[in-house]
DNA sequence: TTGTATGCGTTATCAA
DNA sequence: TTGATAACGCATACAA
């Protein structure tokens, strides 16, 4: 069986294309009588519209695109998952895709996009340094009046709506938590130390240490790089004892210092604190559990999907939004 | 500006609307000389073709959807992350929707997805009972010559392409790498004894035991509805020295009991060994790490992506293909 | 090699 | 209240 046709049923009731339109789009032109048999027809051939000639017709479109850099980081699943919820519900369609943290897979992905099939995107960005490409090609996709809403790993000098966490007062809360844990010697390990991210964090840090009148120490601010050196880094300053907390902005390499620092025999939090990043559950299971930052995932999906709607449906030329979303510490047994 | 079309092409060129076409689709019935012209002014005004309007006159869709209970489970995260780059690669935009184990969601979902604007379907249901509900709406869907492939969460009973794991043998494997490891009574702990993939495990669990001439005793099985009488359960079981190793179907719980048995000052695996299910990292971390089953939620979604590509473009009408893929028991520390 | 005309399925305008 | 017709943007059969 084909997929039936407003023509299909204007054969078999005999009403003209129009009616059989309007009908079903429940005009109040047509009698309620037909309508009817209208509709009846159609439910009983289980007619749908189709998708692409109301589309092209009507000029209207209720796809969304979001660009994720890796679906298996468990924020950014979050956020997905926050973002489904809301454009369902507003009866938009999302179309998934992931970077894999590959600038040229980002770009693909981009220039598929102008077809002209979306009426708005959410992106964040595969790891910088941004591209002058990438860029140019979101620009071009703002030109086709297609709106864009950066989450998370914002840009700074491109112009859309954004929404982020408040990545200063992350760390400046941790420092704060640590300090009154008794902690001075606090180091920061950054593997986004490049980044827009990476140097709030590392501001509020830095903020943080100033406030509670700790001297801010060079040797402890750890940016990684390849991210091999971390472990003989660490053992030095940990059995030197330059070092009593580590605050780690990845979730993966927290683990591991948590591994490293437990086979050096120290006791967490005693001898030394840690806490990091993440909305999942891993830290939760690991012993001792491990304080850490929660980013509200899935209500950043939400707020930047709300976001990105008003901006399709209301087309007005607002200022761009920049909504800095407050992050919360929970407090486990890691500090 | 608005989304640039043939028309404004052709205007701007002095060529007729068709020229412009064919000379985009690089069509050799063109002279390079005019098609030069052309593809330069179209790449000038940055022109791409209308996503509706192509596709209502070519008739052929390049978008699929998929459908997963929950995105936060890294197994389902996974097997969207192996479908979406085996999509991405061969030229589909995936659209992706979750259920969140809710059957009237799933309804919505598939309901939305009859107005044509998808050419297959992937889709692992929401948790049983596979509502008859659901099942007439999917045969709708493949009446409209709309293929499907249920990856996962099979049902028997419903004819699609299907892909799923061993799950007999993956019980099977446990049981016997339990009993290399000089346990014989050996626990099942399923809260999903009403789905075929509970009931698979569950034979696999049985005949393993079998095969080991280890006697059956129902008491060693417990099927989990509301989920909270396990502690009690286990408790009683592990004081009264019933079992000295437990399998657990589900991540969640195989942590909960992993951390009750320490409680209860056991030492896992010399007095409890415990074996469980997950693609994910959890377990890993974990003191003492988990030995778990591998389920490759990657090539599942791979291979559920190639299987439904292959029914898209060659409409053929071989017979439903069941693809079931091995597993393999990571061991760890906890066996 | 290029242009003309038609239709994909729907919706909107206007006429009946 | 219903019907005829045009148009959305593109691709193709056919004519020139």
């Amino acid at each position: 069986m084909n997929k039936p046709t407003i023509i299909d049923i204007s054969k078999a009731t005999g009403f003209s294309k129009s009616t059989i339109s309007k009908s079903l789009n429940d005009s109040k032109e047509i009698s309620k009588k037909t309508k009817n048999i209208i509709i009846k027809y159609a439910k009983k051939i289980n007619y749908k519209p189709n998708f692409f000639a109301s589309h092209l017709r009507k000029n209207i479109v209720k796809n969304v695109a979001i660009i994720i850099p890796n679906i298996l980081n468990y924020y950014f699943a979050k956020v997905l998952k926050g973002a489904q919820q809301e454009f369902f519900d507003k009866g938009y369609d999302l179309m998934c895709f992931v970077n894999e943290e590959s600038i040229s897979r980002e770009k693909k992905i981009l220039e598929k996009l102008k077809n002209g099939s979306i009426a708005g995107l959410m992106i964040s960005p595969a790891k910088n340094p941004f591209s002058k490409k990438i860029s140019k090609q979101l620009v071009e996709i703002q030109d086709y009046q297609i709106p864009i809403v950066m989450f998370d790993r914002i840009v700074g000098d491109f112009k859309c709506d954004k929404v982020f966490i408040d990545d200063f007062q992350s760390t400046y809360d941790i420092v704060k938590h640590l300090v009154s844990r008794g902690k001075s010697k606090i180091a920061l390990v950054s593997p986004i130390h490049e980044t827009l991210i990476g140097k709030k964090r590392y501001d509020g840090y830095k903020k943080a240490l100033k406030i509670e009148k700790i001297e801010y120490d060079e040797n402890l601010y750890i940016p990684l790089n390849s991210g091999n050196t971390i472990q003989s880094e660490i053992t030095k300053l940990a059995i030197s004892k330059k070092i009593d907390s580590i605050i780690c902005i990845e979730q993966h390499i927290t683990v591991a210092i948590h591994s490293l620092i437990l086979n050096l025999k120290f006791n967490i939090p005693k001898d030394i604190a840690i806490v990091g990043f993440t909305d999942g559950p891993l830290f939760e299971f690991i012993k001792p559990s491990i304080t850490s930052i929660n980013q509200h995932g899935e209500y950043i999906g939400k707020l930047s999907a709300k976001i990105l709607i008003d901006r399709i449906e209301n087309n007005n030329n607002l200022d761009f939004v920049e909504e800095k979303v407050p992050t919360s510490l929970i407090i486990r047994g890691s500090s």
